[in-house]
Formats: structure tokens, C-alpha cells, sequence
RNA sequence: GGGGUGUUAGCUCAGUUGGUUCAGAGCGCGUGCUUGACAGGCACGAGGUCACUGGUUCGAUUCCAGUACAUCCCA
């Protein structure tokens, strides 16, 4: 070993191209079916054209600790990746381009629009793939799907079809969010709501043919024109003489309806609502219940219309400053306040969002989401943590119809062909032939042509397609029983974000049972949210979101990887801090040093094995099939950052600190060959351990370790399983490290260098825990010359005890009598306290009686310790005031 | 406005099927170390009436209710 010349420091950047390159090259990511046991993952699709930021790092983090583990442990592992084509987003980014180079999007084509998105999608879709390359992503890229390939795309639309022709899907009404800057609706996601300061005025409305006024406050004067009714709350009772009477809408006199409905504030304003359904979201909904007419007042570019009568041609916002003197004038304006309300903004133009009513898409999701709802409600589908789950129920016991259509052109369009002007003057079809047909038989014209009819323009939702991600990818719409989707289908694991559980994993779940009859995934891994130090969201805007890549090159990717587990317990936000990622690259460091310490030794086949040696190998042995136990549990639970954490720990502190402290031959000196050999198997199971979350450095050591054939990985490696081990040998060297602190302890006390050796003094009695057979391992490690057993207190020392067990450690006249009273007498009223607390449940009847037998015997075994420390503390005391 | 989740050491989080040898981890902090693998380190140590108020109980940080605050989703 010792010819090979390992650098004393580690070089991540060459050693990750290196191995990366290496498994790529051996095709060990590629996944086909055979009889082995499938585990898959589907990859949550990034936008195509995104860039990646610390949400992706989490989460391909994990995604690739799951692939990895499971590919270690004999499973078929594949890992699918591909991305998502992102109507909105994407087709905002070519729509800015563009009018960089001048040209406006309402210039151009359908054909010419779409022709400068795919070129834009050719030039920077993929990025993110391959930035996910460098943390270690073990994804099959041959399957590299993207949500508008051609058979995801036809999949899409075969779904379209087939959702319409069950009845599930409607066209309808419906409020959007306007951008009257861009023309466009926009989705949910894309407004932002701000508070703004505004103004509230408070209007008077004349009862028709009676001198009497009902007066209301509004935010939109300017809205009043659209007005179809006023409302008051039913119990109301300073309204009450109004029910059924009408009222004027002022300036111009148009009769409305007072209805009464509790939706209604009383505590609002005066307690009376003027109702716009056209242009508020509550007020439509309002309407509807009410059967009341829908006035539109407004342009699509926010001008107002010839319905509104009066100050038509004006902008929204002029017509409300001019709207408020005419109030005046007319005699209707009772008062203005100042008020603090939520204004939406388009994310994309700034401008203020009008609601508007306009003709959607929609899909039918009541009965469609019943087996979801019911197959993560019994764990059928686990929610990770499951917490998720009550949010889950709610949400799907009020599940609204989902609106699919988007007024975009990046996406698939809407299969749905016009032929005339009527609201029913269409068919839907997979394909424009296939929809002349049937347009000829719903109409009796056979003259008809493929020119006749218009294809609706709208585009899909992107959930749409990506709600048959884990279907499509391997083709199962199109082809639902090919060899691919049978194998795989349903897959495994998903770990998403929470904030797309009802956008994306809900939806999938629906579409898993519609056309699989069967659930997408067995486990949905919900990760936290990536925020800043201060729980800000990483943004662009705020600049707070650190470049993965940068990070990577200066923390390794396994730092970074285990930076980001560290901390990010499912469901719970992981606020991120540089720090952690350093934590990171300290632990390689760690365990880079630990590998060169072993590499350094000299093997002489000659010497025996030392006895200490023989102990502390038996006792790691049995912790580390302990943590293998650990770590399988922890996995079960899909506690990630736990696992890592027992690794971790088991890494650094036990192997470490305590084994290879304890095998640790003097400088230069040779080591036996027994222990080597025992000590390289440990360090191979580790490296096995280690290897799903930080598979770089594990495998560059692993390679070095010892010699491997050609083409050997560890990634491929099998996975250690867990052994039964001596738990007994592991609780007895706990006491043997809290007896090594205690010494090491009393050295820092009195200025002993570690160097000096100390002699340690036992008092055993029959019945104690002591372990004689460790005494070596003491030795060793507290660097004593002698341990010796004794029946009497030595004096002039100082003790401790352990288990019940007395330690003596001499140190001449270095006694100081005083603090060793205090101490002791602060040890013996603490066990007194205990001693009563445990008697006083003991003679407590109820008690006895109720509790488990198991529980009051281990309060009886309590009560007994306690008994016997609080005879040998009493012993000691007595013996140090016997001395003063 | 409706619903969900949470409030345990300075920070981020575990945990307790209700009982003082389990209130714990990592980081951070303090003290001392050029201890021949590692200062990106080693050793030792300090830190918490488990948000608040009531209730159930022999006993509550753990169960129940309310309050406050935080946070997410929907509107």
C-alpha cells in the first residue's frame, strides 16, 4: 500500500470529473428492465430553461441518496430525468427576448412564435441537466424526457380527448387574473399581492321612488358603473326596512336589486356591499347565487367601455379620479378614509391585475379525485412526514374544477376544433382529419373541409402534462402495456416541495388511478423549503440565493450535499447557511485524514495482536452493525439527515476518535497484521455507508484502499446488511469512555499533561458492572501506567464513579478536600431527589397497580442503584471530612 | 377571511405510547492543547422552569382546551 502516494490533501474538483466520467462510462446509471427488483424514481421536471438554484440541490440531493442506496442494495435502480416545458415562464423568457431584438410577440405567427421558443429551448433547455452532473446525479440520461416531446406531448392530447369524450371536461366562465398591459390572463402563481395604501369612499345610494339613501364603501369607485346589485347581511338590522326594495346606481340611474346573503362584513364599511360580479371575484360568485346579470365595463387594455354609460374611453385609474369629483357633484359621496388593501400585480408587467370573466377549459375533478383522496388517506400512497395528510384531505374534500386552458402559445394546444360561431360549434380530436370527420357528422355536412375549422387557440396548463409525468415518461398512455411501464409503473419514491402537493403530486395521483387504475408512486418525500439564514425564500430579486455551482467548486459536492442533508429533516424549512456546506467539506476532510493515517502504517506480520486492539475491534464491530441497523431504520422513516447524522457520528466520533485511537501504534512503529486487516474491512463497510450521500470521496478512497479489478465500483458495491451485534460489549465500553473523560477530566483540573501517566484504582464489588476484560483499552487511552484493583479507598486521589463502581485516580497532594466535598455532596443531593422521587412512586398504590409491570420494575431497579450511590457517596464524605 | 402546521439549549432540529441514572444531537460558544492523520483538528466544559394560561391525572415538557406568536396553502 505504502508505494502508492497519496496526496495529503483532497482534490474534489479533479477526483468528482474523474469518477463521474468513470461511472458514466461503465453506463452503471443505465436501467433496463430484467428479474431484478425495480426502484424508481421520476425526477420532478425543472423548466426547461431554468438555471439551478438550492430548492434543486435539496432535492436531487436526496433523490440521488435513495437511487444510490437502492442500486447498492441489488435493486434495478433508475433514476428518470427530464424537464418541464413551463408555458408561462418559458414563453414570458423568449416574449422579453424578443422584444429585445425589437420584434413584438404580437408581430409574429403562431408558427414564427413557436419556431423562436424552440430555438430558445434548444440553446438553453438542458442546462440544469447537466449542472445536476456535478453534484452526482445518477440519472439514466438516455431517458432524458421533456414534457413537449412528441410522444409526451401526443399523450397529453390522447388524454384531452379522452377526458372529453367521459364528460369531464367543460368549457365554462370563469374569472382570470387580466394583465391589461400584456393582454393576457395570468395564472395564480404569476400575481403578486401587495398592500398598498388607497382610499375608501363611501357612496349613497337612493332607494328607488322614496327619498331615502343606503349608503356603501367601495376601494373602485370607479366600478360602480358595472354594479348588478347592493347586498346587506340578513340579520342586519339597520338594513332590515330595505329588503326587497331597489336602489339607483348614481350618475346613472340604473334600478339594481338589495339582496340579502350573510357573505357579508357587517363590520365592514356600513355594512352594505355594492355587487360588480364582472369585475371582483367575490361579487361573481355573488351573482351567481343570486342570478344576477354581469355588466363588463371594461376594455381588455383597462379602458372603459360602452357599458359603462359614462367616462367611456378612459383608463381605469383616470376614470376613478374623475368619477369622485361627479360623485360629488351628483351628491353621492359621503366621505373618504384612508384604507390598506391588497392590490394584485402582474409578476411579469407590474401593472395592477383586473378580474375578468372570460370562456376557460375546464376538467371535472370531484369524482376524478375520489380514489386519490381515499388512497392517501389509508397509505396507500405515503405522505412523508404525514402530516400532509390533513392538509391533503382538505384540499381534495373542496376540490374545485381545475382550469386548463392558458392563453399562451407554448404548450399543446387545445384539441378542440371550431367550425362555427355558437358556443357548441366544435369538436374535439386527436387530429385535425379526425376532427373533420366528426365535425361532418355532428353537422350533416359533408362539404366540410380541414379549412373550415379553427383550432381553439389556447394552449394547456403545463400540469396537465406533467400530471402524467410518471405514465409518460415510459410511455404508458400511448403504449399502456409495454414492457417499460410494466416494470417500473408504479415507481417508488417522489420528493417534491409542498407548495406543488396539490398542483403536481395530487394531480398525479388522480391521473395514476385514471389511467392506470394504479398509484403513481408508493412515497411522496416532501421536502422543506430552501430559505436564508433570516427565513427569507431564496429569490432572484433578492439576490440571497448563493450560485449551486460556485458552491460546489468551493465546498466539493459532497460537502455540499451533505451541507444541505445536514439540516433538512422532511417538511421542515432548511434555512441555508454557508456554514453548513463547510461542515461538509470538513467531515471529507475528516475522513480523507483517517484514510491517510491507515495508509501510513507498516504492517509486521510478525507482532500479535495487543490486546486493547482485539477489544476496541470487537466493540466497533458491534457498533457498526448497530448503526447499519440505525440507518436502515432511519431510511424506513425516510429520515435522511438522521441517517447521514449516525454515520456521521459513528464516522467521526467512534471510529475516529475512539477505534482508531485506540489501534493507534506509536510513531513508526509497525501495526499487526489481524487489526490492519480488520481495520481496512471497517473502513470498506463505512465507505459502503457513506457512499449515497458523498459518492465521490467514497469512491476515489475505496479505489485506493485496496487493489480493485478493472471497471469495480462502489457504486455498484453491495450494501453491507446488518448483522446481529453484542449490545452488552457496547454498553460496557460506554462506561469505559465515561471512566477515560473522568481521568482525562481530572488531568485538565490539575494541569496533568497528557503525556504523564496517572495510575487508575478500582473498588469492585460482586455485584458491579465492572469489566475487566476493557482494562487495556483504559490504559491505552488514558494513558495510565497501571490499573490496579483495590478493596479500600487509597486516599490522597481523587474519584469518580461510574456504574456504581468507585475510581481512584492519585494525585498525591493535589487533593483539594473543599471542592471535592462540594462536588460530592451536589452528587449525593441530586441522588437523593431522585431516590424520593422514584419511593414516592413506588408507595404510590395507583401506581403499582396500573403501571406495566415492566415499568415499576425498572423503577424498583431505580431505587436500588440509587440506594447503593448514595452508600458510597455517603462513604466518601465522611472519609474526606474524617482526612480535613 | 377559511384551512393546515408549528412554538424544546445562542441557532437548526430530534424526543418523550404521561413517571428525575434520556430532556438529547449537530453547529455555535468557553477553556486548554504545534498530543507526528487531521487547527477544515484534539481534549474538556458551560447552556433549557420543553411559548403562555387553564383542565384531566397520584404525576404533564409529553394528553385536552383556550391565548399569543410564527409559517404555509386556498380565497
Amino acid at each position: 500500500m505504502s508505494e502508492i502516494n497519496i496526496p495529503s490533501k483532497y482534490d474534489p474538483a479533479q477526483v468528482e470529473d474523474k469518477w463521474y466520467s468513470f461511472w458514466m462510462e461503465q453506463n452503471f446509471f443505465r436501467s433496463t428492465p430484467d428479474d431484478r427488483e425495480p426502484y424508481c424514481i421520476v425526477i420532478p421536471p425543472p423548466n426547461v430553461t431554468g438555471m439551478l438554484h438550492m430548492g434543486h440541490m435539496l432535492n436531487n440531493t436526496l433523490q440521488d441518496v435513495l437511487i444510490r442506496r437502492a442500486r447498492m442494495q441489488g435493486k434495478n435502480a433508475l433514476w428518470v430525468p427530464g424537464t418541464d416545458h413551463a408555458s408561462i415562464a418559458t414563453e414570458a423568457r423568449v416574449v422579453n427576448k424578443l422584444s429585445e431584438q425589437g420584434i413584438k410577440k404580437t408581430d409574429l405567427t403562431r408558427e414564427e412564435f413557436m419556431t423562436h421558443a424552440w430555438e430558445w429551448k434548444e440553446k438553453h433547455g438542458g442546462i440544469i441537466l447537466e449542472q445536476l452532473k456535478k453534484l452526482g446525479a445518477s440519472c439514466d440520461w438516455e431517458r432524458t424526457r421533456f414534457t413537449m416531446d412528441q410522444a409526451l406531448s401526443e399523450s397529453v392530447i390522447k388524454v384531452f380527448v379522452d377526458l372529453f369524450k367521459k364528460g369531464k371536461i367543460y368549457r365554462g366562465v370563469r374569472m382570470v387574473n387580466w394583465d391589461p398591459q400584456a393582454l393576457t390572463a395570468v395564472s395564480d402563481e404569476e400575481v403578486n399581492h401587495r398592500e398598498v395604501k388607497s382610499k375608501l369612499y363611501y357612496l349613497k345610494y337612493q332607494v328607488e321612488g322614496a327619498d331615502e339613501f343606503i349608503t356603501i364603501a367601495t376601494t373602485r369607485p370607479e366600478t360602480i358603473l358595472g354594479d348588478t346589485a347592493v347586498c346587506v347581511h340578513p340579520e342586519d338590522e339597520r338594513f332590515s326596512k330595505f329588503h326587497g326594495k331597489r336602489v339607483l346606481v348614481p350618475l346613472i340611474n340604473r334600478s339594481i336589486p338589495i339582496i340579502v346573503d350573510d357573505y357579508v362584513d357587517r363590520e365592514f364599511g356600513t355594512g352594505a356591499l355594492k355587487i360588480t360580479p364582472a369585475h371582483d371575484i367575490n361579487d361573481y360568485e355573488l351573482g351567481l347565487k343570486h342570478n344576477l346579470e354581469s355588466i363588463d365595463i371594461f376594455n381588455d387594455n383597462g379602458t372603459l367601455n360602452e357599458s359603462a354609460q359614462v367616462l367611456v374611453g378612459e383608463d381605469r385609474f383616470k376614470a376613478r379620479e374623475l368619477i369622485v369629483p361627479e360623485l360629488e357633484k351628483a351628491g353621492n359621496l359621503v366621505k373618504t378614509e384612508d384604507y390598506l388593501n391588497k392590490v394584485g400585480y402582474s409578476e411579469r408587467t407590474n401593472a395592477v391585475i383586473e378580474p375578468k370573466l372570460s370562456l376557460q377549459w375546464f376538467l371535472k375533478m370531484k369524482e376524478l379525485s375520489g380514489p386519490a383522496l381515499e388512497h392517501v388517506m389509508n397509505d396507500t400512497v405515503h405522505l412523508q412526514p404525514s402530516k400532509f395528510k390533513n392538509t391533503y384531505r382538505h384540499w381534495m374534500e373542496n376540490v374545485k374544477d381545475w382550469c386548463i386552458s392558458r392563453q399562451l402559445w407554448w404548450g399543446q394546444r387545445i384539441p378542440a376544433y371550431f367550425y362555427g360561431d355558437g358556443p357548441n360549434d366544435y369538436v374535439v380530436a386527436e387530429s385535425a382529419e379526425e376532427a373533420l370527420v366528426l365535425a361532418q357528422e355532428k353537422t350533416g355536412k359533408k362539404a366540410l373541409t380541414v379549412a373550415d375549422l379553427n383550432q381553439d387557440e389556447d394552449v394547456l396548463d403545463t400540469w396537465f402534462s406533467s400530471w402524467l409525468w410518471p405514465i409518460s415518461v415510459f410511455d404508458g398512455i400511448r403504449y399502456p402495456q409495454n414492457e417499460d411501464i410494466n416494470y417500473y409503473y408504479p415507481t417508488n419514491d417522489l420528493v417534491t416541495a409542498p407548495d406543488i402537493l396539490f398542483f403536481w403530486v395530487a394531480r398525479m395521483i388522480i391521473a395514476g388511478y385514471e389511467y392506470r387504475d394504479e398509484k403513481p408512486f408508493n412515497s411522496v418525500y416532501l421536502t422543506g423549503m430552501v430559505r436564508d439564514s433570516k427565513r427569507r425564500k431564496m429569490s432572484k430579486s433578492l439576490g440571497n440565493s448563493p450560485d449551486p455551482i460556485e458552491l460546489m467548486k468551493k465546498y466539493s459536492a459532497d460537502g455540499v450535499r451533505v451541507g444541505m442533508l445536514l439540516c433538512a429533516p422532511a417538511g421542515n424549512d432548511l434555512l441555508f447557511d454557508e456554514g453548513l456546506t463547510e461542515q461538509g467539506r470538513n467531515f471529507s476532510n475528516k475522513i480523507w485524514n483517517a484514510f491517510r493515517l491507515i495508509m501510513s502504517w507498516e504492517v509486521d506480520l510478525k507482532i500479535e495482536q495487543p490486546d486493547h486492539s482485539a477489544r476496541a475491534g470487537d466493540w466497533f464491530e458491534a457498533k457498526l452493525n448497530r448503526a447499519f441497523k440505525k440507518v436502515e431504520d432511519q431510511f424506513k422513516k425516510y429520515r435522511i439527515s438522521d441517517a447521514l447524522m449516525i454515520v456521521y457520528k459513528l464516522f467521526w466520533d467512534e471510529f475516529s476518535s475512539w477505534y482508531l485511537e485506540t489501534i493507534k501504534p506509536a510513531y513508526e512503529a509497525p501495526i499487526d497484521g489481524i487489526t490492519y486487516q480488520r481495520t481496512i474491512g471497517f473502513i470498506d463497510q463505512l465507505l459502503h455507508m457513506l457512499h449515497p450521500f458523498m459518492p465521490f470521496i467514497t469512491e476515489e478512497i475505496w479505489q485506493l484502499i485496496t487493489e480493485r479489478k478493472t471497471g469495480e465500483s462502489l457504486m455498484v458495491s453491495p450494501m453491507p446488511a446488518p448483522e446481529n451485534y453484542n449490545k452488552k460489549l457496547i454498553g460496557q465500553f460506554e462506561d469505559l469512555k465515561e471512566v477515560v473523560t473522568n481521568v482525562r477530566s481530572i488531568r485538565k483540573d490539575k494541569n496533568i499533561p497528557p503525556k504523564e501517566l496517572l495510575e487508575l484504582m478500582i473498588r469492585t464489588s460482586e455485584n458491579d458492572n465492572y469489566q475487566e476484560s476493557l482494562e487495556p483499552v483504559i490504559k491505552k487511552l488514558a494513558n495510565l501506567s497501571e490499573v490496579t484493583q483495590v478493596s479500600e479507598d487509597p486516599g490522597d486521589s481523587i474519584s469518580f464513579i461510574v456504574k456504581n463502581v468507585e475510581y481512584f485516580v492519585p494525585v498525591g497532594d493535589m487533593v483539594n478536600r473543599e471542592e471535592e466535598l462540594v462536588k460530592l455532596q451536589s452528587e449525593l443531593e441530586y441522588t437523593e431527589g431522585f431516590l424520593k422521587s422514584v419511593q414516592k412512586k413506588l408507595s404510590n398504590e395507583r401506581f403499582v397497580q396500573n403501571a406495566p409491570a415492566q415499568v415499576v420494575e425498572k423503577e424498583r431497579q431505580k431505587m436500588g442503584d440509587a440506594e447503593v450511590k448514595i452508600g458510597v457517596l455517603e462513604a466518601q464524605i465522611e472519609k474526606l471530612r474524617a482526612q480535613a
